[in-house]
DNA sequence: ATGAAAGCGCTAACAC
DNA sequence: GTGTTAGCGCTTTCAT
């Protein structure tokens, strides 16, 4: 022992009889006592946790759960962690699973299918009593494995398309026309957009889709784009505008979409050092709503995509489903409200 | 089915009696298939997998670990999700263990030791093969489960301390104290720091004590402080540089010290908005090396974290450990660079 | 190369 | 209120 940490080095892992044994009560007892069920003298009680605190012992769960063939993990499975986003579905998970006996258990897909595949087949392989995994497209392999799984699946975030079993999300085209229509409501019409090289993003691409449809509608086009992969997102959001601002000097753009506010924000700044006035010359907007905007020195305009909200609803619905297998699915979609901020002209809607 | 995928609806969830059924080979066999394990031959090997993928067998974990005691997951338990440390350790984390059998589970903690205790509790019921912990202080009944675990413990962020087993990390308190010399070679004198209200901080509590080590063998004090909790970092550097340099204004600061780069930034952003010259004026540091600093207009004064390399030598430790129960502990400490960046005055250090 | 038997540590179901 | 018995679905071990 490298350290003054006094403990009882277990050879052997502790297991219900050795509480048993110490206690003088029978196993079956002993499990009662632990699990808080079915009627037990306070007497017996006391001796049973007693003699478990003594012994330091931590009841073994892969024999608990095979027993009783009921497993309190829900698995959640996201592309990726490292960009905001996900972090704050979980934490709207999380609240709501703390109030259940329920536990997430996290899976990385980095938005590959194949991997989400893998991922999911081994998340399966525990048993959980739910999935919240999320997006909408998934291999036929992957699609199959969670119909088949008998438990409660929520695919989040997006609404536009099959769900398995229950979504909740917002509808990703819908908060693409909705910036459309705004941006072309306030007079902007030389409109770039630049967004993430991300062909399996499909929540992006249908806010894309959204998007352009609405400016088409209108007789509009897209006139620059550019694209991004890896990086701090800050800083290609700051040297992306750079570049699509100085390819278009003969004809300027006027607006700026931009498909995260991490790269909405970068290009911000890169405005305000240049003195570009926004929204005058140069309006701007982005997606997701992330709390940091706030300490900008203006605010981008942005659309926020209620991960709080879908992550406690996601939890809510495994939770219900948990104690009412049969309950069918459902699809929740939230709307969210475009947030204008001061990078966006507010003009009046002509008649 | 509220959809159109197709799928062969399990009741009761298929077990390997189901594929030796199915494919006429006993079920010692298809386990020796389906785990890569002992000699089978071609034929029946063909003859299981098919078996297995037609009916879509996904193997239960569960009492494959209750009869093999053996379990591929790795308890990783952090404070906190949200203020991109802990996803970067994460990353690391996952890059060594995809090489591996082994697979992360996190647990989060909120940065309270009763709530660790708990969520090893629940993580250790599992038989993790190992436990990733950030810091060094825990509950006693914590230390003492990890030490009777009879698993690799790796303690992360920080060596100052005595680990359980092992540890990797860098030494906050030498942090603390190179950022107050680099301060102090650079000629500043009226220092404030600018923090977090979190008693239960101990790496940014054993910052601030190398930092004021340091400022005391010096002659110098910190001359005011300001903490806050809660809410966007970013808007909360904002607020609380306004607030602490105008409550000094008779005789003002000439640098701030942050305890990490977030309300940096934002304290950064707030003075080039009033056009304060920094680091002429007032002079600012940080804490972490988030990458996003790379976005901003100019670079904070910060001392990297080195998350990515943490998680990933803690990675390694469990991984090589595992294989080799027997092997001893080890401490690893790491030596981050201060990154001077554009926020400090490059002043000779006096003779 | 394949199979049969025993049991991992716990809990459901049923006594008492 | 407490104990007994029989598994949960796999893998280990030992035969063949």
């Amino acid at each position: 022992m490298p350290n003054g940490h006094d403990t009882i080095p277990a050879k052997r892992p502790l297991t219900l009889r050795d509480v048993s044994e110490a206690s003088g009560v029978s196993e079956m007892t002993v499990s009662r006592v632990l699990r808080n069920r079915g009627d037990v003298s306070e007497a017996t009680r006391n001796k049973v946790l007693e003699a478990a605190r003594e012994l330091g012992y931590v009841p073994n769960k892969i024999a608990g759960a095979l027993a009783s063939s009921r497993v309190n993990l829900v698995a959640v499975i996201i592309p990726s962690m490292s960009n905001m986003v996900f972090p704050e579905v979980m934490t709207g998970i999380n609240e709501v699973l703390e109030n259940t006996e329920l536990q997430p258990v996290v899976g990385i897909t980095n938005y590959k299918p194949e991997r989400e595949e893998a991922v999911l087949y081994q998340m399966l392989s525990w048993r959980p009593s739910g999935v919240i995994i999320a997006g909408l497209e998934h291999t036929e392999a992957a699609s199959a494995m969670m119909a088949a799984a008998g438990i409660p699946v929520v695919e989040i975030m997006d609404t536009d398309g099959d769900p398995i079993d229950s979504a909740v999300g917002i509808s990703h085209r819908r908060a693409g026309r909705a910036m459309a229509q705004a941006i072309i409501d306030a007079g902007y019409k030389r409109i770039g957009f630049l967004g993430t090289k991300m062909p399996l993003d499909h929540r992006a691409r249908k806010r894309f889709e959204g998007f352009t449809e609405v400016l088409a509608k209108n007789g509009l086009e897209i006139v620059d784009r550019e694209f991004y992969s890896g990086g701090s997102a800050l800083t290609k959001g700051r040297e992306m505008t750079e570049t699509i601002l100085k390819r278009n000097e003969d004809e300027p753009l006027d607006f700026l979409y931009f498909s995260n506010d991490m790269i909405g924000a970068g290009g911000l700044l890169y405005c305000m050092e240049k003195g570009i006035d926004v929204p005058g010359q140069l309006g701007l907007a982005g997606f997701n709503g992330i709390e940091f905007l706030d300490g900008l020195p203006i605010k981008l305009a942005t659309m926020d995509a209620m991960r709080l909200e879908i992550g406690r609803t996601a939890a809510e619905i495994i939770a219900k489903r948990v104690n009412d297998p049969q309950g069918a699915g459902e699809t929740v979609t939230l709307t969210p409200e475009l947030a204008l901020g001061q990078t966006l002209k507010k003009v009046k809607k002509p008649l």
